[in-house]
RNA sequence: GCGCCCGUAGCUCAGUGGAUAGAGCAUUGGUCUUCGGAACCAAGGGUCGCGGGUUCGAAUCCUGCCGGGCGCGCCA
C-alpha cells in the first residue's frame, strides 16, 4: 500500500528557480591556457632536440602565495629534472625560451630552483572588469562537467523524527556541492531520499497510534524501542485536532496505517521546511516505498541473484559480498522476511543508475556511516555498474554545547534542539557559512554561545558588507548622476585595483577545483579574500570622487565595482547566502 | 582488537609534493574618520602531536607510536 503520500517522485513547490544563469560564458581558464603554452613550448623543445623526450601528463601550474613570484608559476622542470638529467632551472630556461609574451602574459621568467613564473599584462587585466561585468551571474561557471548528469543525495534522515541540529552539517555541505557542481557545469539533481518502509516505520506507526489514543485518555503504551519524543505528541495531538476522532473507530490495523500516513507526511513537510528555512531546496523526494512498489526492488535483487552473489544460510539471504573482495557478507532479508535497509539502498541504487540514468551519484553521508561505504560500491558492483560513478562523500559529527555545556541532539531522547533555534540564534547566513568553510572530514564542536557572540566580528559580515558598500556606492553615483558605461578601463592601474581584479579573476578555476575535488569550503575562503581585496580597494581608491579631473577614472572605478559587487554576489549565491543592498 | 577520519598560532580553521606555513577572532599599537569604521595598516605569537623513512624538496606521501572522533548487528 501506497507509499506514502509523501509525495514522492515529485518536486515540492519550492524548488529549482534557477539560481544562476544559463552557461553562456565558457572562456578557458587562464591556467589552462598557460598550461597549454607550457606543453607546447616543451614539444617544441624536444622536437629541435634541446630537450630529451618525456611524456608529461601534468604541466603543474600553480599560483604561487607571493606575488613577486608571479600570478602564476609552473614548477615541471622541477619534476623533469629527475628523468632528463639535467638542471632544473637549465630545463626551466629552455622551456620559458619558448613562450611569448603577449597582451595576456607581460613577463615570463625563471627562477632557482627551477620555477617558471607568469606575470599577467596589467592593461589586460584592466580590460576583464568589462568581460566579467558581461559575464554577470554566469561569471566563475563553465562547462568542465560537460552537462553530465550528476545526483547528489544528502540527508535523508528518517522520516521518524524531525530534522535537528546534528544534520545541518550534511544539509550545508550537500547543498553547497550541489550548487558548485552546477556551477561547474554539471546537470545537477538534488535528491533527499525518504525512508517510508520498514521496519522503523512501522515502529513510527505504532508509537503515534499510541500517543493518538493517549490523546482520548485511552491507555496505550509506546511500542519497545519506539519513538518517546515529546514531538510525537504534538504530533498525535495535531493530528486530532485536524482530524478528530476518525481513527477511534478503524481496526487497529487500519487505524495505524492510516494515521501513520497522516504522520508520516506531517513529519515529511516539516523536515521539508526545516531545510528550507536553512537555504535547501532540492528537486526530487524520493520514496523508498516506490522501490518495492515499481518492481525495482524485485529487479535488483533478481540481478544480485543471477550474478551468483546470493546465499541462503541461517535462513536468511545474503549478498555474497565478499566474493568481490568486501570482508564480510550482509543481509539481504532476514530470517523474519522483513528485508534490510541495506537490501533497499541495492535497489535504490540500481534506481539512480539503471532506471534514471545518472553519469554520476554522489552520497553525503554522515562519519557514522563509514562501514557502508565499501558495501554499497561493492554492490553497485554487482549490479553491473562501475562502482567509481559513485562517490560517498563523508562528514565527520558535530558536537553542540553552550559554554561549557554538551547539548544532545538525539531523536529519541526527547531534548531535541530544533534548527530554529540555531538560526534564531545564530542566523541562516552565518550557520552556512560556518558549516561550508570546515573541511568535511575534519571534526568540529559548535558553540552556540560563541557562534553567538562572534556574530558581530564574523566573516561573514564581513563579506557582505563588501557587497553593500557597492550598493551604497552606486547610490552616491546615481545621486550625482554619474553615467558610467562606456568607462576607460585603461586607467585601472593602482596596484589595489589590479590586485582585486586578479582576485576576481580566479573565481572560474576555484570553482572546477573544488567541483573536481568535491570539497565545497574553499569557496567561503575565497569569498574572504575577495572582500578583503574590495575593502584594501576601497580604502587606497576613492571611487567617486570629489577632485575635477578625476571624472574619467570615477568612471572606470565605478565599472571596477560592479564587476566586483557581481562576484561577490555570485559567491553569496552559491554558497546559498544573502547579498544585502545595505546592513 | 580491526577499519575510516582528525591532530597546524592562545581560540576557530585554511594550506592540489614546491619558493619566507597563512586567514579570522583574541592581544598590542597605528591610520583614517569627505563613497557607511561591520573598514584599512602593522606587531607579537609555530619543534605543523612525536619518532623514523621516501626525494632535489614533506604540514602534505609511507611507517611506528601518542592523543581524540566514528564505526565494526539477521539496527537504521
Amino acid at each position: 500500500m501506497p507509499p506514502n503520500s509523501a509525495q514522492p517522485n515529485q518536486p515540492n513547490n519550492l524548488i529549482k528557480e534557477p539560481r544562476t544563469a544559463p552557461n553562456n560564458i565558457m572562456q578557458p581558464t587562464t591556467r589552462l591556457k598557460i598550461s597549454e603554452l607550457v606543453l607546447n613550448s616543451l614539444s617544441e623543445s624536444q622536437s629541435k632536440g634541446d630537450l630529451p623526450d618525456t611524456e608529461v601528463e601534468d604541466p603543474a601550474i600553480e599560483r604561487p602565495n607571493n606575488i613577486e613570484n608571479g600570478d602564476f608559476s609552473c614548477s615541471l622542470p622541477l619534476k623533469l629534472a629527475r628523468s632528463m638529467q639535467m638542471n632544473p632551472l637549465t630545463i626551466a630556461d629552455k622551456i620559458a625560451e619558448g613562450i611569448p609574451t603577449d597582451e595576456v602574459l607581460s613577463r615570463v621568467w625563471t627562477a632557482r630552483p627551477g620555477f617558471i613564473n607568469f606575470a599577467l599584462n596589467p592593461p589586460w587585466l584592466a580590460q576583464q572588469v568589462d568581460v566579467i561585468i558581461d559575464a554577470g551571474k554566469s561569471f566563475g561557471r563553465s562547462d568542465f562537467g560537460q552537462d553530465q548528469r550528476v545526483q547528489v543525495e544528502f540527508v535523508s534522515v528518517n522520516p521518524t523524527g524531525p530534522l535537528h541540529v546534528g544534520h545541518v552539517r550534511g544539509a550545508v555541505i550537500g547543498s553547497a556541492l550541489a550548487n558548485i557542481m552546477d556551477a561547474a557545469g554539471y546537470d545537477v539533481q538534488r535528491e533527499y531520499y525518504v525512508n517510508d518502509a520498514g521496519n522503523q516505520m512501522e515502529l513510527f506507526y505504532k508509537s503515534l497510534y499510541a500517543r493518538y489514543l493517549q490523546q482520548f485518555g485511552k491507555d496505550a503504551e509506546i511500542p519497545e524501542n519506539g519513538y518517546q519524543g515529546d514531538y510525537m505528541i504534538d504530533l498525535a495531538a495535531d493530528i486530532k485536532s485536524e482530524d478528530g476522532d476518525k481513527y477511534l473507530s478503524l481496526e487497529t490495523e487500519d487505524a495505524t496505517h492510516r494515521l501513520g500516513q497522516r504522520g508520516l507526511n506531517r513529519m515529511v513537510d516539516d523536515i521539508r521546511e526545516r531545510l528550507g528555512r536553512i537555504g535547501v531546496k532540492y528537486d526530487e523526494w524520493f520514496s523508498e516505498e516506490s522501490l518495492f512498489d515499481s518492481g525495482t526492488f524485485d529487479e535488483a535483487i533478481k540481478i544480485i541473484k543471477d550474478a551468483g552473489y546470493w546465499e541462503e544460510r541461517d535462513g536468511a539471504k545474503w549478498f555474497t559480498s565478499s566474493a568481490l573482495g568486501e570482508d564480510k557478507d550482509n543481509v539481504i532479508i532476514r530470517s523474519n522476511g522483513q528485508h534490510t535497509y541495506f537490501a533497499s539502498d541495492i535497489a535504490y541504487h540500481y534506481d539512480k543508475f539503471n532506471n534514471r540514468k545518472f553519469d554520476r551519484v554522489i552520497n553525503i553521508w554522515g562519519a557514522d556511516h563509514q562501514g557502508h561505504v565499501n558495501r554499497m560500491k561493492t554492490a553497485v558492483k554487482a549490479l553491473g555498474f562501475d562502482p567509481d560513478r559513485l562517490d560517498m562523500m563523508l562528514y565527520q559529527m558535530v558536537s553542540f554545547k553552550r559554554g561549557d555545556e554538551l547539548v544532545r541532539a538525539s531523536k529519541r531522547a526527547g531534548n531535541i534542539i530544533t534548527i530554529d533555534e540555531l538560526v534564531d540564534e545564530v542566523g541562516v547566513d552565518a550557520c552556512r557559512y560556518f558549516f561550508q568553510s570546515r573541511a568535511a572530514e575534519t571534526q568540529m564542536e559548535f558553540d552556540l554561545e560563541l557562534a553567538k557572540e562572534q556574530s558581530n566580528e564574523n566573516p561573514v559580515f564581513y563579506i557582505q558588507y563588501a557587497h553593500a558598500r557597492t550598493a551604497q556606492i552606486f547610490k552616491l553615483a546615481q545621486e550625482r548622476e554619474i553615467e558610467f558605461s562606456d568607462a576607460d578601463l585603461s586607467l585601472l592601474t593602482h596596484e589595489a585595483e589590479l590586485a582585486l581584479i586578479r582576485k576576481m579573476l580566479a573565481l572560474p578555476e576555484l570553482i572546477e577545483t573544488m567541483a573536481k575535488t568535491l570539497e565545497s569550503h574553499h569557496l567561503p575562503h575565497y569569498a574572504q579574500e575577495l572582500a578583503t581585496a574590495f575593502h584594501w580597494f576601497y580604502q587606497q581608491c576613492r571611487v567617486v570622487s570629489n577632485v575635477e579631473g578625476d571624472e574619467e577614472l570615477t568612471k572606470a572605478r565605478l565599472r571596477l565595482c560592479q564587476a566586483a559587487k557581481s562576484v561577490v554576489a555570485n559567491c553569496l549565491d552559491l554558497m546559498s547566502m544573502s547579498a544585502p543592498e545595505h546592513m
